[in-house]
DNA sequence: TACCAAAGTGACACTTGTGTTACTTTCAAT
DNA sequence: ATTGAAAGTAACACAAGTGTCACTTTGGTA
């Protein structure tokens, strides 16, 4: 080999993160990362051409990871306990979803992200169906419609600094029943 | 007087919307402003001091714009009547909800920005509070999350296009009763 | 231990955005 | 018609990001 390296995948990967949450997709830049890196920004253009695709790589190593732990959804039988699997993986990866948010701005990759988006919807129309066949879920709204409604959630900004369980709580609950009385 | 001005207020604002919904705040410019109204770069600095102050300006007019129409929601008696008067406001004006994301990004005016959030939400506790009171809402629901999970729902993305008024009447029909069956 | 390929550096030329300023243009009031 | 104040322009100096490239550093291998 050669010489080693002064920092590893993770480490990148980490700070790209890091930067990309808290500057925004036009807000990064090689020199932020470099600095974060405590390395030359010329270094960064051994391993990715510019900045787009080094954040098209990083967002679709956090998508598969994010999917590998969707597919956990198999190991819980019946629609109820799917439901509060996909709840409690949803608030526990909050950035992901903004992590995607941001990368929808990367010009000339939208294809490629609303493919994955939409494997993402196909991977869970299997437990949609599972709801509307328990009848549980109400089988007349769209599949979409229910998963976007479910993943939008998480976006909801808790201003008031509810507690965290208490507010998953109060979300799920409804999700399930609505904000009505019966 | 002196001569006339080349382009008007509405004019600017106009054009200010549109690239802000375009290229979000780090990709909105004084160079993409001034293209686009036909004059040169120059002349913005006659009525801004900076891209930020422009911004702070338009989003507050927004606003202001927004409020006056929310406050209608007192010509609506009942609850019933003034959620629905809600929901079609805020999904008619669904670009606001936008704004005000790319917004927060402008530095040293989230102080600014909050509070106005606060004054809107503040507006709306009567109209919470008036559901809690006629037993339609669940009193046991803070009321922050209650608006907070309104708002929100324009949010939800249609990908599959579904057309607007079963959409809305969709996502109305599972704020007030869930996604699960009776 | 000498080599060499990978890792890393730093400077260069380029582009784009910023804020300022001296200048020109326009038009309404005198 | 003159004039002056507001509107607009264009060029300047500056700052920050980009991509490249010749160069140096490093460490495992022959």
């Amino acid at each position: 080999m050669a010489r080693e390296r002064k920092f590893s995948t993770d480490e990148l990967f980490h700070a790209t993160k890091q930067l990309l949450l808290d500057h925004g997709y036009e807000g990064f830049t090689f020199s932020l990362l470099a600095d974060s890196l405590g390395i030359s920004r010329g270094a960064l253009y051994k391993y990715y051409e510019n900045k787009d695709e080094l954040i098209t790589n990083y967002v679709f190593y956090e998508m598969d990871q994010y999917l590998l732990k969707l597919k956990q959804i198999d190991l819980h039988h019946g629609f109820e306990a799917q439901f509060h699997f996909l709840m409690n993986l949803i608030f526990s990866y909050s950035d992901i979803q903004k992590l995607i948010k941001i990368s929808q701005q990367v010009p000339n990759h939208q294809e490629k992200f609303e493919t994955i988006h939409e494997d993402m919807y196909q991977y869970l129309q299997a437990f949609v169906e599972l709801g509307k066949q328990e009848g549980i879920l109400k089988s007349h709204l769209p599949n979409n419609l229910i998963l976007g409604y479910i993943f939008q959630s998480i976006a909801i900004p808790n201003h008031s600094g509810i507690p965290h369980s208490q507010w998953v709580n109060s979300i799920k609950e409804i999700i399930c029943h609505g904000l009505f009385r019966k």
